[in-house]
DNA sequence: CGCAAAATAGACAGATCTGTCTATTTTCTT
DNA sequence: AAGAAAATAGACAGATCTGTCTATTTTGCG
């Protein structure tokens, strides 16, 4: 059994410094070396640990859904018990998410947009993030009582990205109130 | 006044293969020279017409922004004069996007992606699509008698650059059907 | 301590990119 | 037909990119 470092290691750095720079720049125009001299990392450490800087951009993406996931689900777990509340504490969520300063839309919708081939395992990684959180939805519209938990969560998850995408564009949290109200109404309609 | 050429200009035959180079592929990740290949156009040329390359990119956006408000508002004209039809039409356009072979997912939406600095002129070109497409559904909304037809139209809006990153992510025209359904809903409750 | 594994710096290959320049040819207009 | 404007090919600069290789040093562990 290996023992957990003190220190984080060379892996975890560079992650942890290619998911930031990734995410602020973009994936493609953020070179290799650019992250390397970042993190503090030789080249081929990095190649030791991934095969190609696709993989990197995958890790990075899978690091960034273990992490987003984890703090959506520890804001609704800390909502309580009401299903509504903790429905509405996804926007809560969301509303924090989009004022904050490192905001630039959703790092996922950004791939699927540099990587635009369904086949590219970028693109499908992405997309995977996505059905995650349509799944964490399809519970909450469950608890709530909705008809079809299903395919509510699946009209939340394309109201939330179009919320993303606006509030990115505008550079501004506006967007969330507008998801919020709507996704309330549509909750009342998938209960009556 | 200057004759029309019986050819496509030069800059339009630039503009025609650049317009469809990104959004087939990307923006940063087609070059200069992919381009100007498959035009049959000399670089020079290109830098006789457009400063740098992120200037084609922004006429290349803007003339996509023009033939698809067209398109929709022929789609919209071509369902005659109930204010319902002409709603529902919309999506009638989206559902046959989405079905094409060339869809890619939305354009803009890409470009904001690659380019997420909100200062950076490509990423404004693209919000101003978004802004123009929010125009023509506050127009719908009006017609159907919604009372406050800005909102609904940013909400649709939304809900509608949701169905499509969702439809470009799974590459399936599915998610069209979700939004038309979730739209009338809207309608509706906007109109009560 | 001593060895094996991990990480290092840095050169390198080979390709690609945007943008510039020149000298020549084509095209349009009068 | 003549001159002006537009477009051409192609070399070129200078920067950047991913990925490989080597020789050396550091680190962790028994």
């Amino acid at each position: 059994m290996s023992a957990t470092p003190a220190t984080l290691s060379k892996r975890d750095q560079l992650m942890t410094t290619a998911c930031r720079l990734f995410y602020r720049d973009g994936y493609r125009v953020v070179g290799i070396d650019t992250i390397l001299a970042e993190a503090g990392v030789a080249k081929m450490t990095l190649y030791n640990h991934f095969p190609s800087k696709d993989d990197l951009i995958i890790a990075a993406l899978e690091k960034r859904d273990r992490e987003l996931r984890a703090s959506m689900v520890a804001t609704v777990e800390a909502a309580g018990r009401s299903p509504l509340k903790r429905f509405l504490a996804m926007f809560d969520w969301l509303e924090a998410w989009f004022a904050s300063d490192e905001f630039k839309g959703c790092a996922f919708i950004r791939a699927l947009s540099e990587y635009p081939e369904p086949e590219h395992p970028i693109h499908q990684t992405a997309w995977r993030h996505k059905l995650a959180v349509i799944d964490m939805l399809t519970e909450l519209a469950k608890a709530n009582g909705a008809k079809d938990p299903a395919a509510l969560a699946n009209t939340l998850s394309m109201l939330i990205d179009g919320a993303i995408v606006a509030a990115h564009a505008t550079d501004s949290p506006a967007p969330c109130a507008a998801a919020r109200t709507t996704a309330l109404s549509l909750l009342k309609l998938a209960t009556a």
